[in-house]
RNA sequence: GUGCCCAUCGUCUAGCGGUUAGGACAUCAGCUUUUCAAGCUGACGGCCGGGGUUCGAUUCCCCGUGGGCAUGCCA
């Protein structure tokens, strides 16, 4: 094991879309290797030419840069390393690991030399495999026997003598014999153990094997793993052999990717042998499911990072929550920074099961977030968002947009909330709520509207248009007395409600004094007047 | 069919043989309040089942069960 640098990779394949299962991958990689002091590479595997659209990539990049996913160096594309992938396998040729099919597409088989000690097993305890099922042919490299699933689907096992150690059979009959002669068929006993109808073979297990840095010590029979295609016969490369020369290639040490390639696993480590590669550490981190605890698929829209920028997520928040997903501290430190991250990670801190978003935290986390971020940061990504909603900031006064942000800030919980909470600004066309309407302004043969004209004359003659001032003359007319005393027949909210219901058309808002200050004199003073004038409509639904 | 992986409150998780099983989000209640929130305080709520091993299992082992993945000339 080298105690040098790490070097770690994202390897994605552009679709057009970066799933959040994926950037999490990125995210992982990305914290190993700052923690470590090592390089994060970026691998864009664009081989299928369909989907890898140049668009698709820059939508790639353009989430890795929001999310500050920097990358060392520069990009490798899969796409312009097929020079190196076909020596890959002219070599593997040239060794025999390798051999053409007569299709023209070239297979790895998995025996012989390949079988390193580093990582398959000397001939263990003793297995039993049925073969009863369907028929049991021989191969020139071992054996082949179908399986039927209960679905019907057939199953060919082709399994490598190799794999099967002091083979002996059991025939139909219950005698065991020796399973030798199945290999030399010339003998012409293995037609008499054919004959006999084979139900079960015996023979001493072999098993792939490798620590994983968060599964641990994990392993697979040898004879339950196929040789693998690496070459179609139309000479593409296929993802096993790409993937593994590349990561040779870019030198990468830690492989740490999602957990639906702990199978690859077992093959890969055949290729890194078979090119004369020490195979990389590998960690296998558990996957994101959706609210069903199924895995996402295409369907569940929510899932892409795109989505969770225009919902009006943070990225550091983002990238926060989803390094929690699967990954602690002991102490249950959650809101850190990426300083604080990059100096916590830890592999072995790493979940080996399923996540579940918890969407409702995450919301809870971005309000953490923007509760606490500078008015100057969050004003160009308010301006965005008002930009969407079809608001041109251009418009707005900048002084005036940034109080109304200050304002906002302190209980925000998304960005696009913040275009819903503050509608009633940017709209002289007020959507009365019924229900508010009703409540506050109608109910007590419209005490509410009363209130309303107290202080409209009031506020007409006002002066100084600033929330206290605004607020001491609104109660004063109302209740003859500021502030409000105790035992006052008013309560505050008597005062404060009609008018937020006039001015808002809701029930809810944020301080109603300061509101009025920065949507002005005249606005208010007309919202005033339209609330006053749905006092015909007492009694009626409005 | 075969193989691999996983399993603690509703959700994310802490726990690495002995704990009143801890925290966060959500929920509920109380306080506070200028509505709604926020805030504060508190409550509710969990070790998938069965066998072992052990003086003692949430923890270790086995068997189930459930979920996921693989078994592609997809990536």
């Amino acid at each position: 094991m080298s105690s040098s640098a790490p070097r770690v990779r994202f390897a994605p394949s552009p679709t057009g879309n970066v799933h959040i299962g994926n950037i999490r991958v990125a995210i992982f990689n990305w914290l190993f290797a700052r923690h470590h002091g090592g390089s994060f590479l970026l691998r864009v595997e664009d081989t299928d030419r369909e989907r890898s659209t140049p668009e698709a990539i820059a939508t790639l990049l353009e989430a890795l840069a929001w999310l500050g996913l920097d990358y060392d160096g520069e990009a490798m594309y899969q796409s312009r390393q097929l020079s190196r992938h076909q020596e890959a396998v002219s070599l593997m040729l040239e060794k025999k690991y390798a051999s053409r099919l007569p299709g023209g597409a070239v297979v790895l088989h998995l025996d012989g030399p390949l079988l390193d000690p580093s990582f398959v097993s000397e001939a263990r305890e003793e297995a039993e495999m049925d073969v009863s099922r369907g028929e049991l042919n021989l191969t020139s490299r071992g054996i082949d026997y179908l399986t039927k699933a209960s679905d019907g689907r057939e199953f060919h096992n082709p399994v490598s003598w190799d794999a099967l150690p002091g083979l002996r059979v059991v025939l139909a009959s219950g005698q065991e014999v020796d399973g030798a002669p199945l290999r030399s068929v010339e003998s012409g006993k293995a037609d008499d153990i054919l004959a006999g109808k084979p139900e079960r073979l015996r023979f001493r297990r072999r098993y792939v094997y490798y620590h994983d840095m968060v599964l641990g010590h994990l392993e697979k029979p040898l004879d339950s793993i196929r040789d693998m295609v690496i070459v179609r016969s139309d000479g593409s490369p296929v993802f096993h052999l790409a993937n593994v020369v590349d990561d040779i290639n870019q030198g990468i040490s830690h492989i740490l990717r999602g957990n639906d390639h702990v199978e690859n696993t077992y093959r890969h480590l055949f290729l890194f042998r078979a090119l004369g590669a020490v195979p990389p550490r590998y960690a296998h981190f558990p996957m994101i499911v959706n609210s069903k605890g199924k895995p996402y698929s295409k369907r569940d829209g929510d899932a892409y990072v795109v989505d969770f920028r225009d919902k009006g997520y943070l990225p550091q928040c983002l990238f926060n929550f989803l390094a929690l997903c699967g990954w602690s501290q002991e102490e249950g430190h959650e809101i850190m920074d990426r300083a604080e991250m990059v100096a916590a990670f830890d592999l072995d801190r790493v979940s080996a099961s399923a996540a579940q978003l918890n969407l409702e935290k995450l919301v809870w986390m971005n309000g953490e977030y923007l509760n606490k971020i500078p008015i100057p940061e969050l004003v160009p990504l308010v301006q965005a968002a008002l930009g969407k909603a079809g608001i041109n900031p251009g418009d707005l006064d900048p002084s005036w947009l940034k109080r109304l942000v200050a304002l906002e800030r302190d209980r925000l919980k998304t960005v696009a909330e913040f275009v819903a909470n503050t509608a009633f600004f940017f709209s002289d066309q007020v959507t009365y709520d019924p229900k508010a309407v009703a409540k506050v302004l109608a109910k007590n043969a419209g005490a509410g509207f009363k209130v309303l004209a107290k202080m409209t004359a009031a506020l007409t003659d006002l002066g100084v248009w600033e929330a206290k001032e605004i607020e001491e003359a609104a109660v004063t007319a109302v209740a003859g007395v500021f502030p409000l005393p105790e035992d006052s027949p008013f309560k505050m909210g008597e005062i404060a409600q009609p008018l937020r219901v006039a001015i808002t058309g809701g029930l809810v808002s944020r301080g109603i004094w300061e509101s009025l200050e920065l949507l002005g004199k005249s606005k208010t003073l007309a919202r005033l007047a339209t609330a006053l004038a749905q006092d015909s409509q007492v009694g009626k639904p409005v």
